[in-house]
DNA sequence: AGCGGATGTTTCACTAGTAAAATAACCATC
DNA sequence: GATGGTTATTTTACTAGTGAAACATCCGCT
C-alpha cells in the first residue's frame, strides 16, 4: 500500500495493520489500545481487548474462509444450512433450520429456495401438519457436502496452523468458556 | 421457546442453545461439535472448535453492544468511525477511516454523510490537493462520543464480567496471537 | 361445526453493505 | 501547457439480510 500524493500523518498516528513498537510486533487492536490509552487514560480498556480482537478475527476468518466455499459455488450461509442437514443427518423444518444456523426465518426461506433451485436441497410437506416442511440434502447435495466439508476442513486447518496445537486448544476452551456464559446471560441481560 | 403442535425431536437432536450431555452444559458448539463427529468419525474437527465459537460469540456479542448504541442513535459502524475519529485525536481522510475501521470506502462515505447530517463530524477540503478531504468530529460530536464511549465500554466490561479477570486476559493474549497472526497471513495466502 | 388464539412459513418493504464505474484532481514528462 | 497515468472519493447497481405483516393451518373449546 503505497502512500498518497504527500503523507498525511499526523502525531505518530500509523495506518491500521502490522505495527511495531520498540521492535516488538503488534496487532492492530494492540496499536488501537495504545491510541485509546492517550485520549482517555482513565477508561477500562479491557474489554476492547476482548471483543474488538474477537470481532476482528471473525471478520478475517470470514473472509478467507469463504474463498474455497466460492470456488464451490456457494456462500457461507448456505453452506452452513447444508452442514446443518449433513450434522442431524435428517429432515429439519424451516424453523428448526433457523435456531441449528442462527438465522431469521426469512433468510432461511431464501437460501433454501436457491440451493433447491440448486437441486441440492428437496423439502416435503408434513402429512399430520400442512404449514410445517421438511427439509433435506437431496442425494447430489449430500454428495456435494460430503465433497466440499472435509475440503473446507482442511482450508480452516490450514488457516489456524500457525497456532501452536496447545494454544490453540487453549483458545477453543476459552472461547468455549465466553459462549457458553454469552448463551446463558444474552436471554435475560440484554437490555 | 415451547415446542410446536408435536415433538419433531429425530434420533437425539436438540434445538440449538445451550444444552446438557450427561449433566455437563454445553456451548452449541459443543453440541454440534458432537453432531459432527457422528456423521463423520475421522474428520479434524478442531478448526471448528475456535472458528466456530468465534463467530458464534461474536454474533452474540455484536447483538449484545449494539443495544446501548442504539439506545444513543447510531449503530456499531458509525461509532465505531466516531471512535477512530476521537482516538487519533485529530483529522483523518476518508481513506485512512476506511483502513482504521476496516470498512470499504463506500461504506465510509455513507456513513460520513449521515454523521455529517446529524453534526457529528464536519469536512474541509486539503489545500494542497483538492481531491482528500479531512474529517473531523465537530464539538458537538466531541461531546456525543466522550459522553458514550464510558458507557458503552462499561457495558461491554459488565458482558464480560463473568470471566475470571485472569481468564480474560489469557483470552486477549490468545486472540492477540491468532490476530496477528491472520493479519499476517492474510495477506499472501488468501487464494 | 365453527370460533379464537396460536404456530410455521413466506412475503414485503426496507437497510446496510459491496464491487466496480465514474468523477475529480494530482504529478511527471514531453 | 497538454498528455497519460495515478490516486482519492463518490456514485451506481446490486446483494443479502432484517422485522413485521400476511398467509395457511392447526388445536382446544363450546
Amino acid at each position: 500500500m503505497t502512500r498518497g500524493a504527500y503523507d498525511q500523518s499526523v502525531g505518530g498516528v500509523e495506518p491500521a495493520g502490522i505495527d511495531r513498537k520498540g521492535g516488538q510486533v503488534e496487532d492492530a487492536v494492540a496499536v488501537a489500545l495504545r491510541q485509546w490509552r492517550q485520549v482517555l487514560p482513565d477508561a477500562d480498556l479491557d474489554a476492547i481487548a476482548v471483543i474488538g480482537r474477537l470481532n476482528r478475527c471473525a471478520a478475517l476468518l470470514q473472509q478467507a474462509t469463504d474463498a474455497p466455499l466460492g470456488r464451490a459455488g456457494v456462500n457461507r450461509a448456505e453452506y452452513d444450512l447444508l452442514c446443518a442437514l449433513l450434522r442431524v443427518g435428517g429432515e429439519l423444518t424451516p424453523g428448526r433450520l433457523a435456531r441449528e444456523t442462527f438465522a431469521s426465518g426469512a433468510a432461511v426461506t431464501k437460501r433454501v429456495r436457491r440451493l433447491e433451485q440448486l437441486g441440492l436441497v428437496s423439502r416435503r410437506v408434513d402429512e399430520r401438519d400442512r404449514r410445517v416442511a421438511h427439509l433435506s440434502l437431496t442425494e447430489r447435495g449430500r454428495e456435494f457436502v460430503l465433497e466440499l466439508v472435509p475440503e473446507q476442513l482442511a482450508y480452516e486447518n490450514a488457516l489456524l496452523a500457525g497456532l501452536a496445537p496447545g494454544r490453540e486448544r487453549e483458545l477453543a476452551g476459552l472461547l468455549g468458556e465466553l459462549l457458553l456464559m454469552l448463551e446463558g446471560r444474552l436471554g435475560g441481560l440484554i437490555g
